[in-house]
DNA sequence: CCTCGGGGTGAATCATGGTTCATCGGTTTG
DNA sequence: CAAACCGATGAACCATGATTCACCCCGAGG
């Protein structure tokens, strides 16, 4: 009879998978997706270089799979704090807070997640996950458009432009540094906030109770 | 007597360094900071790949001239615009739009210089540049602030959010395909420059006339 | 128990691209 | 014009890091 898996062999292989691709997460957290390498990676999920390569055709993928992974979850958490909002505009609002939010509190992912640089093959795939965003980004503007709650725009031009003024005010290079003063870094995010908001075209964010102090409760993860 | 070099000598060696640079400036224009590679620039100049290292200790100090030159033309050319301005707040505004405008005709380029992926140690020094325009923008705010033309706010916050929004908006590899529709092109780059105003403070940018057709005379180069 | 086959291993290999250096050829000097 | 020397050359070298593969090891099936 030929060899099956057992239900605890299958078991163990797809924990294992997943514990590399955390392992990979893990070390892009900590340094960066320069530092996302086979030898690394293997040596943090106690396996060798060449085993890897069992669950992964290659590197790429593996990075896909990373991306894959992040992308769900910083989608469902934006989802969710948009849809707890009480409408259209105020979603928009708890989008962009909680974005910030989570890019701030996890920088150095962020960044490495969406601008830091990588090489060319590896920019493909990281700008799906910024694409995702940017979507997410551009339907919850053009819904607060349609409901008159917005000036009219072309949100294809809008949605990038928030992505990168969140990303460079806050976790690129030049931003300030924010560590240790967890006050000021929530202002900055409120700043930024509003400021994001007023180039959408509402003037008055603030006074309308549209960006409330974060961490939202449900921003957790 | 020990050898001295010849008046034409020199001149030769200081032609052969610039055109070094400018090899691997019009390299990255083209191919991006990936393709600024010791072998094609060599073979742009028409030279030896050893004969760089003649003129450059090695590819960083190679890659930090060819920055600075970049560096100095974007600055003078922000500069131009801004100071042929009537005040503090045109200034700004017609640096945002001069900005915006270089950045989208030399679309590849400004991506290269500002934000494409790249190893570590390059970033370092594109950093150098990225802080420059951020600095000239923050300085720009905050003169406009002082003159009680913008809401006192956080310049060295709203900078990098300005230049993350326009690269972002125009060249990052999300933003909209302008190439082929000069008129949608320009186009964006109004619509971006009033949001960013709006952004800043400014609500009604252009019923005061401040963000001007582009291209500005004194933007050409 | 034995043996078979798949998972695991990690040293070796390959690919890429920066850097070096022994050597060549044209200039400068006396 | 010959000697001395500098700048140019480009093949060889080196470093990094992904990928492979011949060889183990262990548990399932008989």
């Amino acid at each position: 009879m030929p060899y099956r898996r057992t239900e605890s062999v299958v078991r163990r292989l797809a924990a294992r998978k997943e514990s590399i691709v955390s392992a990979a997460l893990s070390i892009a957290g900590e340094g960066g997706i320069g530092a996302v390498q086979i030898a690394p990676i293997a040596a943090r999920a106690d396996i060798a270089a060449g085993t890897v390569y069992r669950y992964f055709p290659g590197k790429t993928e593996l990075l896909t799979a990373l991306i894959a992974m992040a992308e769900e979850r910083e989608l469902a958490a934006l989802r969710r704090a948009a849809d707890a909002a009480p409408g259209p505009l105020s979603a928009l609002a708890a989008a962009i807070v909680t974005f910030a939010a989570r890019a701030q509190q996890h920088r150095r992912l962020a960044y490495a997640l969406i601008a830091e640089p990588v090489d060319a093959g590896i920019e493909a795939i990281r700008c799906r996950f910024r694409q995702s965003l940017v979507e997410e980004f551009a339907a919850r503007i053009e819904t607060a458009a349609a409901n008159g709650l917005l000036p009219q725009q072309d949100a294809t031009l809008a949605a990038p432009a928030l992505v990168g003024a969140l990303v460079e005010g806050l976790v690129g290079p030049l931003a300030p540094d924010f560590s240790g003063d967890a006050g000021k870094a929530r202002a900055a995010i409120q700043e930024l906030a509003l400021a994001a908001l007023r180039g959408l075209g509402v003037p008055d964010a603030r006074a309308r109770g549209l960006v409330v102090q974060t961490p939202f409760p449900w921003v957790k993860e």
